[in-house]
DNA sequence: CGAAGTATTGAACATAGTCAATAACAGTGG
DNA sequence: CCACTGTTATTGACTATGTTCAATACTTCG
């Protein structure tokens, strides 16, 4: 008999167990919210500035994040997406949309048509405050990115984006041992931490030669993760995980 | 007869009806919610890091700030608010708070406990909409301070910061003609937009110069509306104001 | 009026940016 | 399996924007 495969909403409903407790048959509407599959390359727009659209966007596999451009076609990337990630639940209750969301690697993405998520609201309103949670916690981790890119120096910000990733991918089971696969070239590190690649690149290697991190392709060992949240000043308090 | 005085609600049910059309019913609970008023002097802290309150605070009047302190004691400021807003609205679903909530002016504070909040929303489910609503607007507003402040060169960053407090100002009828009071030092414009005190100065002599703002005593006076939008490559997308 | 906070100025300095060239790597098809 | 191609990483030299430090003027308010 074959294990049944896991539903595309495990991830998700993995995350709200880790703060709400779930009734089963609220855990049951979850697991069957319909979901539409998507595979999409590298480096595509998944949701563009000025779309009105009617789903969400659910992170199946891969990483993706949000960015904006100046005029002068800067780009600051101000989140990273991981599994389980919800990138633009915002657009339930914002009409336009004001970002972009982009794949950085190959992703697996997962279509909820808005009109399920407001009748699962309806039928079980307790469920709002966990999706309103994870609005909030989006909303303080662009609070900290701001304090990162405003107030730390290149060293430190580098060290930081590190020790968030680190922490958010242990709790979705993607971090084995102290190693994990950050597929994000160093162009893309410095569009999240308003740095040029050049300086990026330098950073690194003072963090290697520091022992703070080990690179092989794009797996991040981190070999001291004491010394490398002292370098990023990190404390995991504005991610709000539970299971600390 | 006297009139009677608006409720202390009175700007955040504006702020509502300006996305929400309400029901005389649910505007008459919102109308009704108890506040307790707090007068606090410029410059104390009303909210800290660590803190668990069982309250949300509204702005009745002045300005407040979120902040964010580095260990070596550098401040970024990553949101203003003006009188309406509630600044520590995600207490409600986030435990701990994570930032700081400090008054930048004289402000009159309204407290409202979060079982008031969480009773209305169980008569009232329809209302969780606006005040979701409302933290995902301040959300918007965190991304795009971090795009100003990782992307944009400081000319533009401090004609973007009195863009959007000219708008949201006006939004709330506190802007006349083209003039309305900032609260708000150089030191702390410096700790809004990443730079120094020193460099916020001559940015604005600058601004003053080519002729994109007047400023006397704490007014400022945008004379060319269109010039300081586009030095500040503003476009007001982001805060979701649906009466442009 | 006097004190404290705020704004302004100047000069030296530093972090990080720009430009440009080279090296390493990953994916492709013959 | 290897040459070919485009992308990504690395390096160096020069430059800029913005910082630091420190002194001076201006406001505001009791």
């Amino acid at each position: 008999m074959p294990t049944a495969l896991p539903p595309h909403t495990y991830l998700m409903i993995r995350k709200i167990e880790s703060n709400y407790t779930l009734t089963s048959e609220e855990k049951l509407t979850l697991q069957k919210l319909p979901v539409q599959t998507v595979d999409v390359k590298p480096g595509q727009d998944i949701v563009k500035m000025g779309d009105q659209p009617t789903q969400c966007c659910l992170l199946l596999e891969g990483f993706s994040c949000v960015y904006k451009l100046t005029l002068e076609g800067k780009r600051q990337i101000m989140a990273l997406h991981i599994p389980g990630d919800m990138p633009d639940l915002q657009s339930l209750h914002l009409q336009v949309i004001d970002i972009n969301i982009a794949s950085l690697s190959p992703c697996k993405l997962g279509f909820i048509q808005h009109r399920d998520l407001h009748l699962l609201f309806e039928q079980h309103p307790r469920l709002i405050t966990p999706f309103w949670h994870e609005t909030l916690v989006d909303a303080s981790i662009f609070r900290e990115w701001l304090l990162n890119v405003g107030q730390r120096e290149g060293y430190s910000r580098i060290a930081h984006v590190i020790c968030e990733l680190l922490l958010r991918l242990k709790a979705v089971g993607l971090v084995e041992g102290n190693s994990f696969h950050m597929p994000i070239s160093q162009a893309e590190l410095a569009d999240a931490t308003g740095m040029t690649p050049v300086h990026v690149n330098r950073v690194l290697q003072s963090l290697r030669n520091n022992g703070l991190i080990h690179t092989n392709r794009r797996q991040i060992i981190i070999p001291d993760w004491q010394k490398l949240q002292e370098a990023g000043e990190f404390d995991s308090l504005y991610l709000h995980l539970k299971n600390d």
